[in-house]
RNA sequence: GGGUGCGUAGCUCAAUGGUAGAGCAGUGGCCUUUUAAGCCAUUGGUUCAGGGUUCGAGCCCCUGCGCACUCACCA
């Protein structure tokens, strides 16, 4: 942290002096605070609606956002978790030393407590006329923020920060100056608790599950690395869920779920931020049909809950959450899309050729599982804006999920898409130990040595397999992405608190 | 990792290769119901960093750093 301060703030840190000589705190400790401020406006209206006399009177708090000295009588707006109030300062109340005080050594982003009764000012705002003030804690460094004008309640910014970095780096600078981002970390946090009420509803335990894992699985990436000293240990960060929960059902649990934190040491994009959360779930008794459904009423149930309707604006797209998704086997999908019949390619070497007929420029080292994903994701998934589930998955991109009856080729797994992004993962779990080991082997001999991918075997879950394992279901969704639709965010940054960005110069 | 663009005052932005500017914020003054308050005056710059070309570089060239978009990669 550089010592050197800017004339801005030298001057406060000079206002921060005088006031000390004055014997005044300027970071207090004990603060006072009779009512926020949408409950202090609600009660001035109340009582004005009911023609009372009674003054109504109040102590609130906040960090003064605007501030409008004219000689005798001061306007300032203090903000509060609530929103914002106005406060009137006048000579006649206060005495013309302590006024000036207020504009001498008081600055916009100072927090301040202020005493006083409600009135409503010749232009028609509730305000507190102020009988005291205190400062509660002094602001050194500028907000980032223009001015603000207060057009019928709502609050218009002129101009504010807005570089993405400097949001990024100094969210609560972007936080402090920006409603609209509190907003979206409030609907995020909706979000989640709408997703948590849901299951827990359907009688699903919520559980926690080990960040820090010997073996790592459950999906294809590549993991972070770290390592315990004392246990001379290499552990992974994980980049599923999947193998834990399940493991919990062997424990006789019907259905389990966790929100949690995953890793994943690859490329950041709109869509991609190295950490990310996850809701996965696992039920016992269901298969990847009825997962379906529960999705379907689960996203639905969310969107009641957080946006009260049914619909999502998302960029461009009206995405209806109240008619049932689209159901769509991958099979057919890619084959309305490319024109390409997967089930005629059962190689990779046909798949490619087919693939460059079409001028595609397919990766010669891919499995056909990779091939044909490559295919859903570049041709397929972006013109999936309603509601879709596509299903039908082929084995070897799908090591966790278990076989159609009588096709061992394809798996009973799904995804879902909304506006053009994979948002789920789901399948009927595969629950046959021996199937399961072979299906490791598979991934072992699939991927090159070096393929950081490619998943480790896992002896552990194996055994707690082999115990039995119920049939099951198992879910697993980006919450982020979830986010982002339901606060119509462009970039996964959005809705994430503090994205990750390149290491600060010094 | 590739391509394109961007980086100037606290914030938002200007500035043909020729003295670095504006609005807001800040500072001083006037102003007793304002609300982007107004009026007068005024402070503030390592132009991301480092090299180069040039009489002269914010601007042109090179390198680096960071960010955005995009492609690749990626459940």
């Amino acid at each position: 942290m550089s010592a050197k301060y800017t004339n801005i703030e030298q001057t406060r840190l000079d206002k921060v002096a005088r006031l000390r000589a004055q014997g005044i705190e300027p970071y207090p400790h004990r603060v006072e605070r009779t009512h926020t401020s949408a409950q202090i406006l609600a009660e001035f209206e109340q009582a004005e609606a009911a023609g009372s006399e009674t003054p109504v009177e109040a102590t609130l708090v906040g960090r003064m956002r605007s501030m409008r000295p004219m000689g005798k009588i001061t306007f300032a707006h203090l903000e509060d978790g609530s929103g914002r109030i106005q406060i009137f300062l006048r000579a006649n109340d206060l005495g013309q030393e302590k006024l000036e005080l207020f504009n001498k050594e008081f600055d916009l982003g100072d927090f301040v407590q202020a005493r006083g009764e409600m009135f409503r000012t010749r232009s028609g705002e509730v305000t507190l006329k102020v009988q005291d003030f205190r400062l509660l804690s002094k602001s050194i460094t500028p907000l980032p923020a223009a001015k603000d004008e207060i057009v019928d309640g709502e609050v218009v910014q002129h101009a504010t920060l807005s570089e993405p970095e400097l949001r990024y780096r100094q969210r609560y600078a972007d936080l402090a100056v920006n409603p609209e981002v509190r907003r979206i970390f409030r609907t995020r946090a909706a979000l989640v608790r709408a997703l948590r009420e849901f299951l827990d509803s359907h009688d699903f335990l919520e559980v926690e599950t080990p960040v820090l894992q010997p073996i790592y699985g459950g999906a294809a990436a590549r993991p972070f690395v770290t390592y315990h000293n004392q246990l001379k240990q290499d552990l992974y960060l994980r980049i599923s869920f999947e193998l834990y929960l399940k493991r919990l059902l062997v424990g006789g649990y019907e259905g389990v779920y966790e929100i949690g934190r995953d890793f994943r040491n690859e490329g950041v994009d709109r869509t991609h931020n190295p950490e990310f959360t996850q809701l996965e779930f696992y039920w016992a008794y269901a298969d990847y049909l009825k997962v379906m459904d529960l999705t379907e009423q689960m996203i639905r149930f969310a969107a009641e809950r957080v946006l009260g309707k049914h619909e999502l604006q998302y960029l461009d797209h009206t995405i209806r959450l109240g008619a049932p998704w689209q159901r769509m086997e991958l099979n057919e999908g890619l084959l309305e899309v490319t024109g390409i019949d997967i089930d005629q390619h059962p190689t990779a070497e046909s798949l490619a050729s087919a693939m460059r007929a079409k001028g595609m420029e397919p990766n010669p080292n891919d499995t056909r599982g990779k091939l044909i994903d490559g295919l859903l994701g570049d041709y397929l998934a972006p013109t999936l804006i309603q509601p879709t589930f596509v299903y039908n998955y082929p084995r070897d991109i799908s090591p966790l999920a278990k076989s159609l009856p009588g096709n061992p080729q394809i798996t009973e797994r799904f995804e879902g898409y909304l506006a053009g992004m994979e948002l789920c993962n789901a399948f009927t779990e595969l629950n046959d130990p021996l199937d399961q080991e072979a299906r490791f082997v598979e991934m072992g001999r699939d991927y090159a040595q070096d393929d950081e991918e490619r998943h480790p075997m896992d002896e552990d879950y194996l055994r707690a397999m082999r115990y039995g394992m119920p049939p099951c279901g198992g879910f697993g969704m980006g919450v982020d992405r979830l986010a982002m639709l339901f606060t119509n965010s462009p970039n996964i940054r959005e809705v994430i608190l503090f994205p990750h960005l390149r290491k600060e110069e010094e």
